[in-house]
DNA sequence: GACCAGGCACATC
DNA sequence: GATGTGCATGGT
């Protein structure tokens, strides 16, 4: 199926971010959030010259919040890109590399004590940011696989990361690619109501129906 | 106007 | 442990 989708969609080459904490904001700012209105926070931050760990920490948290806007769920966001601020200038200064730089149980660990960073953003930051293996499962991983069969609907995050990587080779360059073509894949073809047609996996068994919001 | 979008924490039972 | 709820903008 991977291959089906990298033949359909070419490279990926994810994230789309320049840079390791333009990835750690993006993976916040979008949680349950299109990718448009996180692009528009992004480019706030940006302007503003705000994308750094120092002008982050500075920033009081109404302005922060004012900048993130457009990315929703603004006043909670803003707390949490300011706790993993904080969290990574107390254990490495403003050397966002050295904070990623160890383990990933030690950095998963480490990212999921900061309130406002769940699994699937700390999968993302490891993997994206940190370009180490840790498989990320988002709701187009969820409702592929489930519309595929692959899993069941009471399965839970870390049984579906476990089934990507026990059986892939701890490539992270490969889990990198592979989620972003499940996001891509997806987006075209997996929303709630499914649109099959011409999608790469339509050749692999699946139940057109399964995993709508309905049911 | 309804639905959807690359979650997470917290309250309650 | 399971379930429900608040958080919010912007595109289709």
């Amino acid at each position: 199926m991977y291959e089906a989708m990298r033949a359909a969609f070419g490279h990926r080459a994810w994230w789309p971010g320049e840079t390791p904490l333009e990835i750690c904001v993006g993976a916040i700012l979008t949680q349950n959030t299109n990718w448009r209105n996180v692009e528009k926070a992004l480019a706030n931050l940006k302007h503003g010259e705000c994308l750094s760990l120092a002008a982050l920490d500075a920033l009081p948290l109404p302005a922060l919040a004012e900048l993130i806007r457009p990315a929703g769920y603004y006043n909670v966001k803003a707390r949490r890109l300011k706790n993993f601020v904080a969290a990574v200038r107390e254990a490495c200064g403003d050397n966002l590399t050295a904070f990623l730089d160890r383990s990933v149980p030690a950095l998963r660990e480490a990212l999921l004590a900061v309130r406002g960073i769940g699994r699937e953003t700390a999968d993302s930051i490891i993997l994206y940011a940190a370009g180490k293996c840790s498989f990320v499962v988002d709701a187009y991983t969820y409702r592929v696989l489930l519309r595929h069969g692959l899993i069941a609907p009471e399965d839970d995050y870390e049984a579906i990361k476990e089934l990507f990587e026990s059986a892939l080779p701890a490539d992270a360059e490969l889990w990198n690619d592979y989620h972003a073509q499940l996001v891509e894949v997806g987006k075209r073809h997996c929303r709630p109501v499914a649109r099959c047609e011409g999608c790469p996996l339509e050749k692999f068994p699946h139940d057109a129906q399964a995993g709508t919001t309905d049911g």
